[in-house]
DNA sequence: ACATGTGAAAAAATTCACAGCA
DNA sequence: TGCTGTGAATTTTTTCACATGT
């Protein structure tokens, strides 16, 4: 049982840097705009560009999975695209179990960008009797008590946790016992996993902690 | 101009990278959790137990901004709160306003954690007439065309933007023409700021593109 | 000419380890 | 004894610069 509060650390995953896997989501969202676009083939200086990054450093990011680049020519949108997803492992569906249904839960439900990287909520869940039995955005909402039968029943993989502070650690190790292999937490509190669960925590707080930080302290860059 | 993907990137404020100010921000989460409970003082070790970092890491992370600690003692929590909160800028009080009142927007609006933390969405802005007029979770929402004015008039600093992706880019530009200090975006899309005004990026789909990275190469560390 | 991939160099962040204070 | 603050050592990450391929 490991406390991890989330990406803001940088453990590694495979000797690879957290910092580069987020890049590497970075990258996929900008290609996936470029190739929509009708773009064919990008540099690393262009893809750097549009993200603030040098070319060097997108390079270097890629080199930790293969060689995807074609000298003189750059990356072929489609082809990086691709292997980007495989990297990432978003060329599989996922099933998501979603627990808490207040404001963020349903905001979650209707989130349409997860759909279309291949993450799908395949059962919600809530502690409120009212909510339960309905369908939210075409998701079925359970009692609480139900969340291992149905995590294991359909095959769940990941969990996102959208329920108060409070009960997040409860919620974290019964998603576990279900047998789940990584969670989102977006309960303002550190919750601890065993170290075979993956965790990313995300506090909508601290981001805008992170502005007023830099608002405050603005002298160099910005 | 410059793109800025978020927080993602480790770009420094006044010498001060922005990985460490993401743990002050988590090393404040979890003394005011200790503070609520009674706690009186905390040692760098246990502080850094508690969210996975060295003791070390903990005093290093505060020594960028003074000396906080009693040898001998550890940290008073109250008083380590009111320094973190200083250095954040969060002991004064945030004025926000929130672009998009779709799914995400109203679960912005409903959500607790800001007001605790100093900050007050003070206006709401959407496109859709029938949204217009109305108070939401006690915040007035305004047409998008008076967004200019009502920031200006109601003096507020930050913002958030929460409208699809398309329209991103273009809410970030007239909240900067309306004098806006920072921005959090949540909309799945790089956005580019005049450098003095700061940025932080908040993708959902990233972040469990993240875990999914997490699951697929678990070998090490999870 | 143009752009990748990659060793080598540089810079930055983390950890070590200990002097000094309560 | 217990714990901070901090130089020094180490490790990690980024940048440089160039040989290689198209």
């Amino acid at each position: 049982m490991v406390p991890s509060p989330g990406k803001s650390v940088s453990s590694t995953q495979n000797g690879v840097p957290r910092a580069v896997v987020t890049r590497l989501s970075l990258y996929l969202r900008e290609l996936q705009q470029l190739h929509q676009r009708g773009i064919e083939t990008v540099s690393s200086g262009q893809l750097g560009k549009l993200l603030g990054f040098t070319d060097a450093q997108v390079r270097k990011d890629l080199a930790h999975f293969g060689q995807f680049g074609h000298p003189g020519i750059g990356y072929r949108c489609a082809e990086l695209i691709d292997a980007v997803r495989r990297i990432l492992g978003t060329d599989r569906n996922w099933s998501v179990a979603l627990v808490g249904i207040g404001n963020l839960g349903r905001a979650l439900l209707g989130y349409r960008g997860f759909q279309r990287q291949g993450f799908r909520i395949a059962a919600a869940f809530d502690a409120q009797l009212e909510k339960i039995g309905k369908s939210i955005e075409g998701v079925e909402v359970f009692s609480a008590e139900r969340l291992e039968e149905i995590v294991r029943h359909r095959d769940i993989q990941l969990g996102m946790i959208a329920v108060p502070a409070p009960q997040a650690q409860q919620v974290a190790d019964r998603l576990v016992a279900a047998g789940i292999q990584g969670i989102v937490n977006f309960a303002p509190v550190t919750i601890s996993l065993p170290e075979q669960v993956s965790l990313v925590g995300v506090d909508l707080a601290i981001e805008l902690e992170q502005i007023s930080f830099a608002v405050v302290n603005r002298n160099g860059n910005g």
